[in-house]
DNA sequence: TTACCTCATAGGTTTTTATCTATGAGATAC
DNA sequence: GTATCTCATAGATAAAAACCTATGAGGTAA
């Protein structure tokens, strides 16, 4: 048996005849003329080298060779069956894989999304990864996930990218700060104490730094830190005053004040970005539909700006 | 996913690629070209319209689909496997069927033929027709079974038939009977006595009664008898004498005796008849071929006419 | 007998498939 | 920088597959 000549469109019209037990039958089933069926069967006779059906009485009958085929047949496109069942699930974004590459800072606000998704389709792995920004980038450029979340996209000549979340960046100094109760600041009044910072590259530090050179200004004194939480708790105990993004603020702590600098907005968006040269799976197409339609329920709905909708998912 | 636009050529190719992890490779040990293994990789994701061989940093990367796919091939190339072994099973005469019909005498010889080659195909199966000629001639006009085995074969138009054993017919009377110690007997001499005899048809019959044409001699007495069995014991009990084939008669049994009948030799010969205008099963070629070649070993030597290398078993 | 089934076969057409060669774009190796 | 891998794509061809119509042989049923 030559395996290699055999189609599966053989071997459905052979399973037709073997079920209905006549050629005539087969081909009114199948929308062929029987001579079409006759053939076929004839040819997968050559094929297997074995007589398959033969006529006794003016009935067909089934060999043993014939009964055989027929159950390897039924089992091979149940197999067959299981697969496209498979891929629909895989299709319908219930299965698979979404790999998300994210910065530090995104860990406050993206669970509130993946924890209700994941509950939504329990079939789909969810791996995180979470670096800085120069980390994220270099997975970026390898196109080694799915979805990557940055404030400040890069480079989008193989990318695109939405905003789904504002980011306002806010001053914090310990609660028990000079400035800490005065009305209206304007940022020139923070120079001359020392800022905790983030690495160099960091979304949050590179805003803030370009604000700092537009309006002239110069920082007297800087500490980097490698994390938000570190910086936090270091302006708590008095090392210095920061900006960070509000959302990475626990509420409810009063170990330290946000200031009221009232001559300085700084703020940028949190996005999504998915690689355009990169086939986008059916799980984080998923995700960022699931995203689009729930960004309100699951995150501060102040902040919240969906322009998901400009995703081009192909 | 369309599986008729799937074949298995393409899906061997694809395990290929999934197993080399290369397209070149795989294009290498198939005795293809590269861009050949390209295109079908293509258009087997076309089929399953669902990408499952990415190029990620130069290197090929399965994808979730696609290591699906590999394994449901991996079970339907299985499966198509274990039908390749039954089939040369099959081929071998290691498996199948070979039916085979025999008139009633016939049951004295064949059984010892059909023990041993049993033995050693466990897996054939050997269902037998036992019935007189003419339930015997039906079954083989309608090409009910593999084998027949007559004395006496039919109008050969769609069959083929070859001699495997002698069958001498004998004249037997009860032990007492007053020719039973005659040294020298002719058949008119049996003439007076009253016969047992099979039903008209019966080949044993055929050949005595065409003989007593031939010679111008007339029966005075006859009785009908269904089997070869009762009208052995018919003679035994005295109710008259038989011609009846050597086969038939138990060794050492002394409640009858054979008689010297010096004129007379009749004789046919036993055969086995394929049809052939049917296909021949792998089981019954290989039955055959068995007797063929132990014929001697299984049959009372002095008996066998082994001819059955005249059949030609396409 | 005729009409009407069955399946088989011959002969032909149109797609599809399985290949190839040639060529190009990227990446790595020296 | 050049050679040498990788894979992808375009274009061409020869074989095959998948059908069809027409026709015939053999059987059943009115």
């Amino acid at each position: 048996m030559n395996i290699r000549q055999l189609s599966f469109r053989l071997l459905e019209v052979f399973m037709s005849v073997v079920k209905t037990g006549s050629i005539s039958e087969t081909a009114r089933q199948l929308h062929l003329t029987q001579p079409t069926v006759s053939l076929q069967i004839k040819r997968l006779q050559e094929a297997v080298n074995e007589p398959l059906i033969i006529m006794q009485q003016q009935k067909l009958q089934v060999t043993e060779a014939g009964l055989h085929l027929f159950r390897t047949c039924e089992q091979v496109f149940g197999h067959f069956d299981d697969y496209q069942d498979y891929l629909a699930e895989l299709k319908g974004g219930e299965r698979g894989r979404c790999k998300i590459a994210m910065v530090n800072t995104a860990q406050y606000i993206l669970p509130k999304l993946l924890g209700p998704y994941s509950n939504a389709h329990p079939h789909v792995e969810l791996p995180l990864e979470i670096g800085n920004r120069s980390a994220v980038l270099a997975r970026f450029e390898r196109g080694e996930d799915d979805i990557y979340v940055f404030s400040h996209p890069p480079s989008l000549e193989h990318a695109q990218a939405a905003r789904f979340l504002h980011n306002p960046l806010v001053f914090i100094v310990p609660f028990d700060h000079s400035l800490a109760d005065v009305k209206a600041l304007t940022l020139a009044d923070l120079m001359p104490y020392r800022f905790l910072l983030r690495e160099p590259g960091s979304a949050t530090r590179m805003l803030f730094e370009s604000e700092l050179q537009s309006r002239g200004l110069v920082l007297s004194d800087s500490v980097q830190m490698a994390s938000n939480e570190a910086i936090r708790v270091a302006v708590s105990s008095g090392m210095g005053i920061a900006v960070l993004s509000h959302h990475v603020l626990p509420k409810g702590d009063n170990s330290f004040k946000v200031l009221n600098v009232t001559d300085t907005c700084l703020a940028s968006h949190w996005y999504f970005v998915v690689r355009t040269d990169r086939h986008i799976s059916h799980a984080a197409r998923s995700f960022i539909k699931f995203a689009q339609l729930n960004l309100e329920q699951y995150l501060d709905k102040q902040w919240v700006r969906n322009e998901l909708n400009g995703l081009n998912l192909h």
